[in-house]
DNA sequence: ATATTTATTTGACAAAAGTCAAACTGAAAT
DNA sequence: ATTTCAGTTTGACTTTTGTCAAATAAATAT
């Protein structure tokens, strides 16, 4: 149920009062989300961040016709296009759910009010913020400095479960590598 | 002079009281640094957030004992280990100034004190995070969907003085392609 | 159960980038 | 002015990854 895991979630950044905690949960919407359902399409202004918390959702975009890859999110992970719901520019990523999956939103401007309110939540943002900070960095390194190989490898040792859920296509994308590539590295054991 | 120029980088990110900025200016440090010093050695919790109003920094570290230039930031940028900062864990990450430089930093404590006493710090602070993660994030997206070619002439566009400045050797591994690739993209025009 | 579509693997070859060694260039030092 | 040395370029060759086409394998529909 929305308050329980929310909360939890929450709870685990930054605490909150008690009144801020009411108001800030009582922002975040539910949705029950079918497979290959669209949360952002192209061109749009993204109003939301989303947190599943159960099921898979991928983020994309085109690049001289050919789908990449940019984010692939599963359980309990925040993801929503960065550069389009914090400059309110239209996104040019897309995003995909790949399974029947349960989602929590929060929009835009309740995001906005809600820090500027509550001295607390602005905490909490700010600190969401940090961490989505630390792991981009992260990723960045890995994704210049790494080969494809490492990063397939750490991969399955984060997120196994991955490569029953998600088409390698997808994965291979994410990478940044072909397909044929990754079947390669798969096959090398 | 320190409170000016620090003042019109706040300001435009996000206005403060006159109070809170007169305690925010007061927490930055203010350093003259020579050529070659190191502002962050291996190894090192990293105590400060730096900004660089004039002069060049480059921050790298050792990956099978050779040096890979994550970062390299030029006059008014912020830089800093995100990770180490942060998360308060020894630095892999080195940070050298290239030429003679005027540096501001704030300490991680002075940072987290005022973000906590004064709501607007906390907001400014939590704008400038998102904005590294907006950064952070359309660099991501260059470094793996683009060609080293593509990323080295939108450098040039973005901070044509670059290569003035700073050693072929540094912004090759930025790129993250060898010295020898990278000449040959430069004298392919 | 069989057909049809979608996903993945494999092979042959091409393109891009890396490695190593040598040559060149220009700034700084004697 | 000449030497020295760090910085950069060039050449020959190797390794990695991409591309295109075909072959399997797995999933879904009839």
């Amino acid at each position: 149920m929305l308050v329980t895991s929310l909360e939890k979630n929450i709870t685990a950044i930054s605490p909150l009062s008690s009144e801020s905690m009411k108001v800030f949960l009582s922002a975040w919407k539910h949705w029950t989300v079918p497979k290959e359902h669209f949360l952002l399409k192209e061109h749009t202004v993204s109003d939301y961040l989303y947190l599943i918390e159960k099921g898979v959702a991928r983020i994309f975009y085109y690049k001289n016709e050919k789908e990449i890859t940019e984010w692939i999110a599963m359980d309990r992970e925040f993801f929503f296009s960065i550069t389009s719901f914090f400059r309110r520019i239209p996104s040019h990523l897309i995003i995909q759910i790949l399974e029947p999956s349960e989602v929590y939103g929060i929009h835009h401007d309740d995001y906005m009010n809600l820090a500027d309110r509550y001295h607390d939540i602005e905490r909490l943002l700010r600190k969401m913020v940090t961490s989505s900070l630390i792991l981009s960095q992260i990723r960045m390194d890995s994704i210049q400095f790494e080969s494809a190989q490492q990063r397939y490898e750490k991969l399955l040792q984060t997120t196994p479960q991955i490569v029953q859920r998600v088409p390698l296509t997808y994965i291979a994308s994410f990478l940044g590598v072909t397909l044929e590539t990754l079947s390669r590295i798969r096959s090398h054991r």
